[in-house]
Order: structure tokens, then C-alpha cells, then sequence
RNA sequence: GCCUUAGUAGCUCAGUGGUAGAGCGCUGCCUUGGUAAGGCAGAGGUCGGGGGUUCAAAUCCCCCCUAAGGCUCCA
């Protein structure tokens, strides 16, 4: 709080226009004059939110002592907002105020207010003498620190049906092991820069962007091509499933209480701005999901109702030092599904088969995913035998957390992460089940007993953040790299197919084949520049381009063509047509987006 | 956020007080080639930004920005 004290042989004030926020006021109020007065301009700050009680005593303190000091008459409490360029919201100034008014009542002193959000015509005649102006910053006495003792979770393995001491466990695989030593926080870290950040930078994907705040990247067409494609991927996934996709938007008003009270839980992670009202940027789509389905009329016949939005982009505060690559940002694209449940037992059928589109990722990104559940006791000793089943489904040893009681919004959840080069967990696919939001939120549905219920929500991001995945992809082709040529799944290679041309005799047969591959949905390219053969060459396997056809003489005059084929290093002479249909083969069923680059590779931007 | 280290051409880096360097990439020319770098030439720099010390600063000092590593943290 920040306060101005003026020792005035007079002040009179006016109210003239109310402003959005204006207090209700008796008529009495709309005008004021006072003489001998001691006048408190006040503004009361965000950081008074946490402690208004401490704060108001500690401003009526000071005042009572000025006051005495100048041998005032009476106290004139003037709410004034341009002492403070962080002000709390309008709610609480006033909650404030009169609490501070009435203390001093209380204290025997004669003390006024001037209404709060009001334009006001005010004079004011300040005596001159040396205590006649002072300015006061006033805080909470410091909190004493909380000493409430964390209790510890319990740590377990399920291997096979049985809860082992994860000390005991024998283990047979690398990432797992990883994973359990680093929630246990047992992990010797090797140290090093994750090599998917130079991977990012050299395969033109993805870059830091210095003139935006940290952590924010900015995509190259291959880059934001992949991310496209991924998209598309989780759009077909969660639809399939019977989700409704929808839009949000990305700021919050921090004055609706569900949303503010769900902000706080996220602490200081958050990015916040403010002009006329205070906004929070989302960090994941509940906000819009929840708002929707809060005015929305709901039914038990509606339930399960699935929404998914694709979150371009979610913000989060990350601490500086914790920014990396594209493993940890402060602005990320997330899938988020949000499943509206009538009662558990709908949510643990739901978890299932939400469970099985996040294993189902693993399988079409090629990448191995490591498992965690959570749960707190008491669901655990609820739904032993649920949870045995659904580790099951997982079918390999998974670390289990038991947490003594709740501390977030969800019961029970099921992390699946990706290891790194480094071997530390990327933590990608999420399911959980939230008990909290419902109520908090609003969100009601129609019961069949025609009563109003609150439902289970759970979330579930059934691939993680899409930066991640392409994270986990880039860290396992460096874990890869010595053994086998490093690659993405063919689906999500940029260019699926390169041509080179011998010499400029061979740049027009070849754009004539490629515009043969191309028609049948698949992205080709030509190397049409004046180089050797092997530079060629060279170029489209830094490129981890998955097929390569070389196109001279003997081309133009048979029917048959050599393709490399980068996953097995194997040359191959094929027709055409066997050609186009393994890729298609290869691709099954996967998204596809046509090449966004200039075919002919002489005419790109060296990004 | 804290501690440590770094920032020189688009990229990777050399240069420790006295004329701004190399390789790759880029542009041009020569070469028209058959499976992982053909040859020659050229362009390209506010040496991260600002301030200071000095006759003179990429180089020494201070502040800031960015990055990396570690710590801590991540519903």
C-alpha cells in the first residue's frame, strides 16, 4: 500500500462521473469538506492481496502516529490509485479501505472516505510545515514461513501384478531405470546441452527468437510443417474417439473467481499482463473448455462429452535457467481433451481408452515412452484392482506414486515420458482425473433423477506438447546416430523424396517424375543445382531424407531407377510404380501435407 | 531465479592492447559429372549492446542483453 498524507487546513471534494468500478455511495457521500484534517491518499497494491489484515494494521499504526504528531483534527481517507503502477483489483482496494476506515472509528478518531471509483473535483490546502507531507509505503509484516511438513509419497514398481521397493527392482532397461532414479531424485546426471537443440537449429526446424521473451521459438517452414503434420495427427486421433474440437481464448480475466483461484494454484508460473483490466495467459486450455461447459446445459445423456482444443500456443513463466530447447518453453502447443464424466465409473472407462490413444502414439512416433502413475492412497486402496488392470495395458514394469493426500485438483493420472540422450525423462502424454474443477467451475449436468450433479473431468494431452514429441523425436535419432542412419518416421519427413538430377540435361525428366510422385501424395523434391553427384548426395542425407533417386542417362532411356533407401542403406532398382507404392505403404494411414518448399532446390532460402 | 562459463562473417571457430582471420555456406566463372565435399575468384564484420581506462580496445574494467552448464523447480 502507498500513501500520501497531506496536513491540510482544508480539502473539499466533489464526486462528478462514476467510473466502471465506482462504489455505491449515499447521497451524503457525492460531497465532502473538511478542516484541520490529516488526508490519506491511498492506493492499495497487487502484493496487499496476501495479507490485507497485516496491511491495514500496519497503515492505521502510521497514521495514528502522524496524526498525533501533527495535531490533526480529523483522518480523511482518499482513495488515490496514482500512487501505485501496481495496483490490486478494485474488489479488494475497497474491501480495504473500509476496513481501514473502521479501524480507526474504532480507535475513537473522526475519519471520512471519499467514495472510491469516482472522478472527483477535489482542493486541497496543504499547512507547509515539515510533517505536512510525508509518503508512506506500507507492507505485510513478513508471513512467517509456513512449517508445514510436506508428507512424503510412497514409491513403488508394478511389475507383473506386484508393488516392489524400487530398490529391489532389478532393472532390465535403460529408461526406465532413468525415470525412477530421477523422480526419486537418484539420477547422476551426465551434464551437456541436449543435443535435439542443435539438431533443431542445423535440420532448419525450429530456432530461439532473441527479440521475443525466452523461451519462445520461432518455426521454419520444415519446422512448422512437422508441427502441422502433428497436429493433424492428434485432430484425426481424438475425433476418431468421438471428441468435439473447439476454440478458445488465450487471456483470462483474473477479476472471475473460478479462473483466479485456479490461476493461483499455478503460482508464479504464470504470464500476466495488464492495460485497463488484469489478464493471465492460458497455460493450458482448461480455462476455455471449463467456460464452455459451465454455459453449457449439460445431460447425463450428453456424458461422456469430449472437447479438444489445440492449444497454439500455451504460456508458461518458466524459470530462465529451466528454458531448453524444445523441451522446456514458455510458449508451447499442447493438445488438450478435456472429458466431462457422470460419475467414476464412466471416468475410469474413459481413462482407459485414453490410455490406449497415448500408447498408441508411442507406436506412430516410433518412440518409447516410459510409464508413471499417480494416485493418492485413498484411490489407490478404492481402485487397487482398476489400477493393476490399466497397468497392464501397459504391459512393462511402471513406476507408482502414492501421495498421502491430495495436493492438486487430481486424483489419480498416469504420465507416460520419452527419455533423452541424456537420459532425462521428456514427459509427454498425461491422462488425469480431476475432481475439483467441476464444482469449481460450475460445470452442472442433468441427472437422470433430475438432479443438478457435478461431474468428473479428466484431461488428457495424448501426446504431449507438440514441441515435445518433436523433441523426443530429434533425442532419440541422436541416441541412434553410430548405430543407424538417424531419421524421422517417413509421414513426418519434410521431404519424403529426393530426386537428383546427373546434369542439367537430367533437370527436366526429373521434375517431369517428380511431378508423377507428387500427384500421388508425396513430397518430393529435385536437386537441380550445378554440383557433383556426391555433394548431392552428401546434402540430402544431412538432410535425413528417407528415399534419394538418382536420375542421369541411363534413366532417361529405361524404365527403372535406383532409390537409396536411408533406413537400410539399401540401393534398390525399381519401377516407378513399386516405388510410389512403398512409400505408400510406409505412410499408411498417416496425415499428409504436401511439400511447402520450391520443388527445385536451387531456388530455397538458405534459412 | 542463483552460481559458473561463453558471445568475433549466415554457421563452426582462431585471434590477449597496435591493419579483422580460416573452413563451411553464399554469389560468379570453369567443370556436365553416376552415389557422403570437383576447381578458381568474389562479396560478406558497429568483434552481443552501452559506458569507462588508454595515444590506441575484439583484447583491460563496469553495467545490461542472449546462450550454455549446474542448482532448484515443473498441477
Amino acid at each position: 500500500m502507498r500513501i500520501l498524507l497531506i496536513h491540510a487546513d482544508y480539502l473539499k471534494y466533489k464526486t462528478r462521473e462514476k467510473t466502471r468500478i465506482a462504489e455505491d455511495i449515499p447521497e451524503k457521500m457525492r460531497k465532502g469538506s473538511f478542516k484541520e484534517s490529516l488526508v490519506v491518499f491511498t492506493a492499495i497494491e497487487k502484493e496487499d492481496e496476501t495479507n490485507p489484515t497485516s496491511v491495514v494494521e500496519n497503515a492505521v499504526d502510521e497514521i495514528k502516529r502522524i496524526f498525533t504528531k501533527v495535531n490533526a483534527k480529523e483522518i480523511v481517507i482518499y482513495p488515490y490509485a496514482h500512487l501505485s503502477s501496481s495496483l490490486s483489483s478494485p474488489e479488494m482496494a475497497k474491501k480495504i479501505l473500509k476496513k481501514m476506515e473502521t479501524a480507526l472509528k474504532n480507535e475513537g478518531f473522526k475519519v471520512s472516505r471519499a467514495p472510491f471509483g469516482w472522478y472527483k473535483a477535489f482542493e486541497i490546502s496543504c499547512k507547509g510545515h515539515p510533517l505536512s507531507e510525508l509518503s508512506r509505503t506500507i507492507r505485510a509484516e513478513a508471513k512467517p514461513e509456513k512449517a508445514v511438513e510436506e508428507l512424503e509419497s510412497k514409491w513403488f514398481i508394478i511389475d507383473k501384478g506386484k508393488l516392489i521397493n524400487p530398490q529391489d527392482f532389478e532393472f532390465e532397461n535403460r529408461d526406465f531405470k532413468s525415470l525412477v532414479d530421477y523422480e526419486l531424485g537418484t539420477l547422476e546426471s551426465r551434464g551437456g546441452e541436449p543435443p535435439h537443440v542443435k539438431l533443431m537449429k542445423e535440420k532448419k526446424l525450429a530456432d530461439y527468437e532473441p527479440s521475443a521473451d525466452v523461451g519462445h521459438l520461432r518455426w521454419y517452414p520444415k519446422g512448422r510443417l512437422i508441427r502441422d503434420l502433428l497436429a493433424d495427427y492428434v485432430y484425426i486421433l481424438v475425433t476418431s474417439q468421438g471428441a468435439m474440437p473447439v476454440e478458445t481464448p488465450i487471456m483470462y480475466d483474473l477479476e472471475d473467481e473460478a479462473i483466479r483461484v485456479h490461476a493461483e494454484k499455478f503460482g508464479e508460473r504464470q504470464y500476466r499482463m495488464k492495460n485497463k483490466k488484469e489478464l493471465m495467459l492460458r497455460y493450458a486450455c482448461c480455462f476455455g473448455a471449463f467456460r464452455i461447459l459451465s454455459d453449457s446445459f449439460l445431460t447425463w445423456k450428453n456424458l461422456p462429452a469430449r472437447v479438444y482444443e489445440l492449444s497454439t500456443y500455451s504460456f508458461r513463466l518458466e524459470k530462465k535457467g529451466e528454458v531448453v530447447g524444445l523441451k522446456r518453453l514458455r510458449g508451447f502447443t499442447m493438445p488438450d481433451l478435456h472429458t466431462v464424466c457422470r460419475d467414476m465409473g464412466q471416468a475410469l472407462e474413459e481413462f482407459e481408452k485414453q490410455v490406449e490413444i497415448c500408447l498408441k502414439t508411442s507406436k506412430d512416433f516410433n518412440v518409447n515412452y516410459e510409464v508413471i502413475f499417480r494416485a493418492t492412497e485413498d484411490f489407490y486402496e478404492d481402485y487397487k484392482d482398476w489400477i493393476h488392470s490399466i497397468v497392464n495395458k501397459v504391459n512393462k514394469p511402471t513406476l507408482l506414486e502414492l501421495l498421502p493426500e491430495r495436493k492438486h485438483y487430481w486424483i489419480a493420472k498416469m504420465d507416460f515420458a520419452a527419455i533423452d540422450y541424456l537420459g532425462r525423462p521428456i514427459e509427454n502424454p498425461t491422462v488425469q482425473i480431476d475432481v475439483e474443477s467441476g464444482k469449481r467451475f460450475d460445470i452442472t449436468f442433468l441427472e437422470e433423477d433430475g438432479t443438478d450433479r457435478n461431474p468428473i473431468i479428466l484431461h488428457c494431452s495424448p501426446t504431449g506438447s507438440i514441441e515435445r514429441v518433436i523433441c523426443s523425436l530429434l533425442e532419440k535419432a541422436a541416441i541412434e546416430m553410430g548405430e543407424k542412419p538417424p531419421m524421422f518416421p517417413v509421414w513426418l519427413s519434410p521431404t519424403q523424396v529426393r530426386i537428383i538430377a546427373v546434369a542439367e540435361r537430367h533437370v527436366d525428366y526429373s521434375l517431369k517424375i517428380a511431378e508423377k510422385i507428387k500427384s500421388e501424395g508425396i513430397r518430393v523434391d529435385v536437386d537441380d543445382r550445378a554440383e557433383s553427384v556426391g555433394k548431392k548426395i552428401r546434402d540430402a542425407a544431412k538432410e535425413w531424407i528417407p528415399y534419394i533417386i538418382v536420375i542421369g542417362d541411363r534413366e532417361l532411356e529405361g524404365a527403372e531407377f535406383t532409390v537409396n533407401i536411408r533406413k537400410t542403406g539399401a540401393k534398390k532398382i525399381m519401377k516407378l510404380g513399386d516405388f510410389i507404392s512403398m512409400v505408400k505403404n510406409e505412410v499408411n494411414g498417416m496425415p499428409f501435407r504436401p511439400l511447402t518448399l520450391p520443388m527445385r532446390i536451387s531456388e530455397r532460402i538458405n534459412f
